[in-house]
DNA sequence: TCTGGGGTCCTCTGCCCT
DNA sequence: TCTGAGGGCAGAGGACCC
């Protein structure tokens, strides 16, 4: 449905921008749903199936049941023990991703990806062409219904800020008795944003998590309003200098942030957490190799190399370090990257038990900035060779190939983007319904 | 109940250099 | 030569987002 804004508000006036926030419904459920609509009208879950698992995506049905993205998996299976639980694959929410992404270019340039599933767009030089800001949103509700099966929920606003919060405001609402269709397209003009704020929890505010809402708890502080009525020497005192001017803006409706279309990403990392806890450190050694040979191929794929390589653990009980070390030139290939994280794991005790291990490089530069100086220790011989891994991957695949230490008594097995996504699949790979 | 994975940004601290 | 201040940078960790 493509409602018209509530009363009090109405497009942005002349001058000022558009911006559109556009935001998909449960779109890892709903691209689930078009492969497999006999399981429309059933609470749906997609997300890790292991005991350590959580919630990717739940559908509206799901939710009325008070199964959320982020909570444990168990969790959601006590509260929802005959919903429909998916693995996830992340390679085809992608594909579903970029043909939407490439909706939203066709009514405007200036698209800046947020994640697979939202996007903020700038419409203010498209408006004399494509009619204000609410006919545009209306616009692409219908486009991406009609290409892809799927609906999305539209904010219009002046900032980006208010835009996102419009399109909560848009969404569907879950309830016990089913869910109940959102307005669609919400618009808030610029003389309705102060008031659209203020009535909002604070919590909703960009950038307030729990921790920030405790401190500002102390204030007394509520609603989006009552930071707002905050002086900004308290918001600094409680919060530092920068989030607490940040805030006090934001709060007040001033957000003149540009959407930005070509946004690079600043660090490229891999992260697992193991079905059990793990204490040798030979093979906590082998799975840094594996997760440094798949960020190298990402970074090779992305055409950058990294000068920071940082390791990060989570042990057991939850503490979590991280150990980093920036390298004299940046690197794209594995052995050398794996040599960077290897030495910081030596440097770890992981006798109490790892629970989860990542690798990550930052300190991006283009691959073309990158120094040959690894070529003394790993020779010319071994760039041919990630060459020629590299062509068999583009041809066959990223598991057709990996280091040797990838390989276990499953066979060959190279960590994708993707993989575990949601955490470890211990086997269970749906969960049980009614029908089952 | 038990807490994923992929990111960004900020703060604090310590070190080095001027 | 010693000392302190201050800037720049790296490293570590926390908070937050989807």
């Amino acid at each position: 449905m493509s409602g018209r804004a509530p009363e009090g508000t109405g497009e942005p006036g002349g001058g000022g921008r558009t911006i559109l926030h556009v935001d998909m419904d449960a779109f890892f459920v709903s691209v689930e749903l078009l492969r497999r609509p006999e399981l429309r009208g059933r609470p749906v879950v997609v997300g890790g199936t292991g005991g350590r698992g959580v919630v990717a995506a739940a559908n509206y049905e799901a939710r009325a049941y008070g199964v959320f993205s982020a909570m444990p998996s168990g969790q959601a299976r006590r509260l929802c023990p005959h919903a429909v639980f998916l693995p996830g694959d992340h390679a085809h929410y992608g594909e579903v991703s970029r043909r939407v992404m490439a909706i939203f270019r066709s009514f405007t340039p200036l698209v800046e990806p947020l994640s697979l599933d939202e996007a903020f767009l700038d419409v203010t030089g498209a408006r004399r062409a494509l009619g204000d800001g609410a006919a545009i949103g209306a616009a692409i509700r219908d486009a991406v219904r009609t290409r892809e099966g799927l609906t999305c929920s539209v904010g219009v606003a002046p900032s980006k800020l208010v835009a996102k919060l419009a399109s909560e405001a848009a969404k569907p609402a879950a309830t016990p008795a089913g869910p109940v269709p959102g307005v669609g397209v919400q618009v808030v003009t610029a003389a309705g944003v102060r008031a659209f704020l203020a009535a909002l929890p604070a919590r909703a505010l960009w950038g307030v998590g729990p921790a920030t809402l405790t401190r500002l708890e102390r204030f007394g502080v509520r609603t989006v309003g009552d930071i707002a009525a905050l002086p900004e020497s308290a918001l600094v005192a409680s919060l530092g200098a920068a989030q607490g001017r940040h805030l006090g803006r934001l709060a007040n409706g001033i957000d003149d942030r540009p959407v930005e279309p070509d946004q690079q990403a600043k660090s490229i990392g891999h992260e697992e957490t193991f079905p059990v806890d793990r204490h040798d450190a030979e093979a906590l050694g082998r799975e840094v190799v594996r997760m440094a040979d798949a960020v190298a191929w990402r970074l090779r794929q992305a055409g950058r190399a990294a000068r920071t390589v940082t390791l990060k653990v989570r042990f057991g009980d939850f503490r979590t370090i991280t150990r980093s070390t920036t390298l004299a030139v940046a690197v794209d290939e594995g052995p050398a990257l794996a040599r960077a994280a290897g030495a910081l794991l030596a440097e770890v005790d992981v006798a109490p038990g790892v629970r989860l291990l990542g690798v990550t490089g930052s300190g991006l530069v283009g691959a073309t900035d990158r120094q040959l100086a690894f070529d003394d220790v790993d020779g010319p011989a071994w760039h041919e060779a990630t060459g020629a891994v590299d062509a068999i991957r583009e041809r066959f695949g990223e598991g057709a190939i990996g280091p040797a230490s990838a390989v276990d008594e499953r066979g060959l097995r190279v960590k994708r983007r993707g993989d575990a996504q949601w955490g470890p699949d211990d086997g269970a790979v749906t969960g049980r319904t009614p029908a089952d």
